[in-house]
RNA sequence: GCGAGAGUGGCGGAAUCCGGCAGACGCGCCAGCCUUAGGAGCUGGUGCCCUUUGGGCGUGGGGGUUCGAAUCCCCCCUCUCGCACCA
């Protein structure tokens, strides 16, 4: 009897053989009742597995196994987002290759998951650089270039000077740098995009098909996508013979409209200025707007600043002039970069009108007072009675917003119009390690799509790819740039931007269902037998970007007839964040916990045991200082415990029947309940109260023992119910006992054990008596007691005849079989 | 400012969906047993207060509904997260 738990030899032996043998291959095509897929956001080898990692391969991990030994059929890959910044600033300090690096990592990643025993499916692995993905990156582009939905336009995009690359709006987080932090300047660059506004109305009304996502990450994404209904109106503008039309949520302000204003950077806006005695100022101006990064441009606390254009608009619903200027609170890039201002009520025109001495005029009358222009303080947003408004005074203001608007359309000088938050998604970057861009740009034909059969477009090496302010470094590769036109055979030159890597990780899932797949991103029956996925595990962190795109992706793919399913995810687990003393674990704070010295140390099954107890999965987890100790001190005395018990009774002989004592009677309901409420716990995700249970009934397994030895019977039942129920949470030590058992077959390929209702049924309940709502006794009864006997029994118990004084109750309440409820009035 | 989520022992957390013995399970702490002295193991105790049988108090604070509230409703406080000149 080997009594020592030699986690080691143990999680080795095993590891090496599932990595070889490959046991969770998935069937090519499923059985589509049978079906699940469950997959984690796609890691970015940034490094060696992280304590992040091993959350969300653990939970995800736990649930992949459950599923499995439940009879489904499941797909659980895994790949690895191979392209991306950091491994050139890495190559770069290092002055290494950037390719070396990623693998390099994706070994160290790779290993250490075959270590933790995640029961990935080994022959569906892929990395995002290798040629053989990217390519249908730039088949998927082409698609879209096909349907118009990528375009190149000249924008102001975010430029981040340390990455020297520019940024979409989803990767600009307050102003900074997603990855550095560094603070982001715009620049008016021409940019490949991809046209993600064509479908916001779909993206915000599809949410409700999520149900399995949290009102969080829903809100997260309503709030990006930012979809607002209004009116779209059009101003005469003096000197110009189109006129110019603006975005309001309020049409029913519009006859308090005393002044127009453009964004500084409107073309429009230089066109009134030209040659007149205010240009100077005007670019002055300009150049000043330009030069601030975002966080000060938007900073509420600023003082909005402005300059009139010495032209007028007139107000299409009353004829007025009204003054144009141009000021800096006023978005290019939303809406179409001007505004009607309504200084009454809007607090933005009010503090301008205010500052600069513009007329203020009150449209809208709340019910409980009256505004006065020159005594207000502050605008007024909220609802009212129109006023100064000719025929529209005294409609109210809910009904207001579409009455005004329809008049607008009728007189031709508007119409109902949505606008959106959302932005098209800028895909072009200056940098080396992405996707090539399959495009070439030519003199006569312009932008000619390279053809599929020439594709992929290979990412040349050896090219100089440290990053600057002019251009790609692809640009730097002459003998890569310069090709023929596909089109005419002229002279040609490759487009030298690289795509964003959130397209590499838009359709990669698609991908695992057909992953060596030469002919087509993936078989679209093969996909569709396996999607929508049935569970998708990762940080909430993904909550705009990656979960926007590969939305979009989805709707595109669907509209060409590639995808069934509307929405890819509509199950997603957003896990809770790992930090130490309140902060996110890293190295150079120094409070990290290294998942191989956790394995290392008390395995690998110890370490993912520690993982789930320490709560529920999307709840943050502050890991205590004591670092890896603390796996030490919970969980793995606990799997010692369960090794003794099992290694202890592994030798006890089974003779057929055996009678059954009460005892025995008691263990075999305990072990009964314990499936029932642990299956529970797993289809809810609650993990640590699975644990829990599971304690729960190895405790009692040890008291069972110490009476009298035990029934073999029922301590094989135990054991057996145990290591089934432990597997899919700690894979290791649940396969080798159960070996050891005697077993041949693998505990992960054995189905899910069933609960004995007729062992489940309770022989007695305990009877709670309240007196005014405080417990005041229990009785023990049998659970088919009427509420006649119930009321009895409750009356006759002396504790309770102590709490009436004699008397009679007011009033008995009673819930078989559980609860008795005395009231007695004073 | 707007929106969302959360406040339970010394600590992680359970019970919250569906109102019915608050504190499961574990850590820590206390006591005992045992010893192949190990990172031991096993058993019991452990919300707070009162002298006990027993009783009182107790789930951020205040109010309400109810026989009964951690759970439902209203107000407030605190914390976390997201958005924030979006016309």
């Amino acid at each position: 009897m080997e009594r020592r738990y030699d986690f080691d030899e143990i999680e080795k032996r095993w590891s090496q053989k599932w990595f070889r043998t490959n046991p969770w291959a998935a069937p090519e095509v499923p059985d589509p009742e049978r079906k699940r897929y469950a997959l984690t956001m796609f890691p970015y080898p940034s490094g060696d597995m992280h304590m992040g990692h091993v959350e969300v391969f653990t939970i995800h991990d736990a649930i992949a196994r459950f599923w499995r030994m439940s009879g489904w059929q499941v797909l659980n890959p895994i790949g690895f987002d191979a392209f991306g910044l950091p491994a050139e600033n890495a190559a770069i300090k290092r002055g290494e290759d950037p390719k070396t690096w990623t693998y390099a990592n994706i070994d160290k990643i790779y290993s250490s998951a075959q270590r933790l025993g995640i029961s990935f499916d080994w022959s569906r692995v892929f990395r995002t650089s290798d040629p053989e993905y990217y390519r249908w990156n730039q088949w998927i582009f082409l698609r879209l270039f096909e349907r118009g939905l990528a375009y190149r336009k000249k924008a102001g995009a975010w430029w981040c000077p340390k990455d020297k690359t520019v940024l979409a709006n989803e990767q600009v987080i307050a102003g900074r740098c997603e990855r550095c932090d560094t603070p982001v300047i715009k620049r008016y660059l021409t940019q490949w995009f991809f046209k993600v506004t064509d479908y916001a109305d779909r993206l915000v009304d599809d949410l409700d098909l999520n149900e399995g996502w949290t009102e969080r990450l829903k809100m997260l994404q309503r709030n990006w996508i930012g979809r607002s209904y209004g009116a779209q109106v059009d101003f005469e503008i003096e000197g110009l013979d189109e006129p110019m039309t603006v975005f309001t949520t309020r049409p029913d302000t519009l006859w308090g409209a005393t002044f127009f204003v453009f964004a500084p950077e409107h073309p429009l806006a230089r066109q009134l200025v030209r040659g007149s005695d205010r240009e100077g100022e005007f670019e002055d101006f300009v150049t000043e707007v330009g030069r601030m990064t975002e966080i000060d441009r938007t900073s509420t606390e600023r003082e909005k600043k402005g300059i009139f254009l010495g032209k007028h608009a007139i107000n299409p619903v009353n004829g007025e002039k009204i003054p144009i200027w141009a000021a800096d609170y006023v978005l290019m890039d939303y809406g179409t970069g001007a505004i009607m201002a309504v200084p009454a009520h809007d607090q933005r025109d009010f503090e301008f009108a205010r500052k600069y001495g513009l007329e203020i005029r009150v449209v809208i009358q709340p019910p409980d007072r009256t505004l006065d222009p020159d005594s207000m303080i502050e605008a007024y947003p909220g609802e009212g009675a129109m006023v100064n408004s000719r025929e529209f005074d005294g409609t109210p203001t809910p009904g207001s917003i579409g009455k005004v608007t329809d008049w607008l359309a009728a007189n031709g000088v508007g119409s109902h119009a949505t606008n959106f938050r959302i932005r098209d998604w800028l895909i072009s970057r200056q940098r080396y390690w992405g996707t090539p861009i399959p495009i070439v740009h030519c003199d006569e034909c312009g932008e000619v799509a390279v053809p599929d059969d020439q594709l992929p477009v290979v990412l040349p090496e050896g090219v100089d790819f440290t990053p600057s302010d002019e251009a790609s470094p692809l640009a730097t590769a002459a003998g890569w740039v310069n090709v023929d036109c596909p089109d005419c055979g002229g002279r040609g030159r490759r487009e030298t931007d690289t795509m964003d890597t959130f397209v590499d990780s838009s359709w990669y899932f698609h991908r695992f269902t057909d992953p060596n797949n030469d002919g087509a991103p993936f078989d679209v029956a093969k996909s569709k037998a396996w999607m929508p996925m049935d569970q998708y595990t990762g940080g909430i962190e993904h909550g705009v970007l990656h979960l926007i795109y590969a939305r979009f992706f989805e709707k595109v793919f669907m509209d060409m007839g590639m995808s069934d399913s509307p929405e890819p995810f509509p199950h997603v687990l957003n896990q809770g964040t790992i930090t130490m003393g309140g902060k996110r674990m890293s190295k150079s704070r120094g409070n990290i916990v290294e998942p191989r010295e956790a394995f290392e140390r008390f395995g690998a099954d110890a370490l993912r045991l520690y993982m789930l107890f320490s709560g529920p999965p999307d709840q943050d987890f502050d890991w205590p200082q004591e670092g890896v100790e603390a796996i030490g001190r919970v969980t793995y005395p606990w799997l010692q415990r369960v090794w003794r018990l099992s290694e202890d009774n592994r030798d006890v002989v089974t003779i057929g029947e055996l009678p059954e004592d009460a005892a025995d009677r008691a263990l075999r309901k305990h072990i009964n309940r314990t499936i029932k409420v642990v299956t529970e716990d797993y289809e809810r995700l609650s993990f640590n109260t699975a644990i829990a249970r599971l304690m729960e009934l190895v405790n009692q397994a040890y008291r069972y023992r110490d009476v009298g030895g035990g029934n073999p019977n029922v301590i094989r039942e135990l054991v057996e119910t145990l290591l089934k129920l432990l597997a899919p949470m700690a894979p290791f030590i649940a396969e080798e006992q159960w070996r050891r058992w005697g077993h041949e077959e693998s505990i992960h390929e054995t189905s899910w054990p069933r609960f004995d209702v007729s062992l489940a049924a309770e022989e007695e309940v305990t009877m709670v008596v309240q007196v005014n709502g405080k417990v005041r006794d229990t009785i023990a009864v049998p659970p088919d007691i009427t509420e006649d006997e119930m009321r009895e029994r409750a009356l006759a118990s002396k504790k309770i005849q102590a709490h009436l004084d004699g008397g009679e109750p007011d009033k008995v309440i009673v819930k078989p079989p559980k609860l008795v409820s005395l009231v007695v009035r004073r």
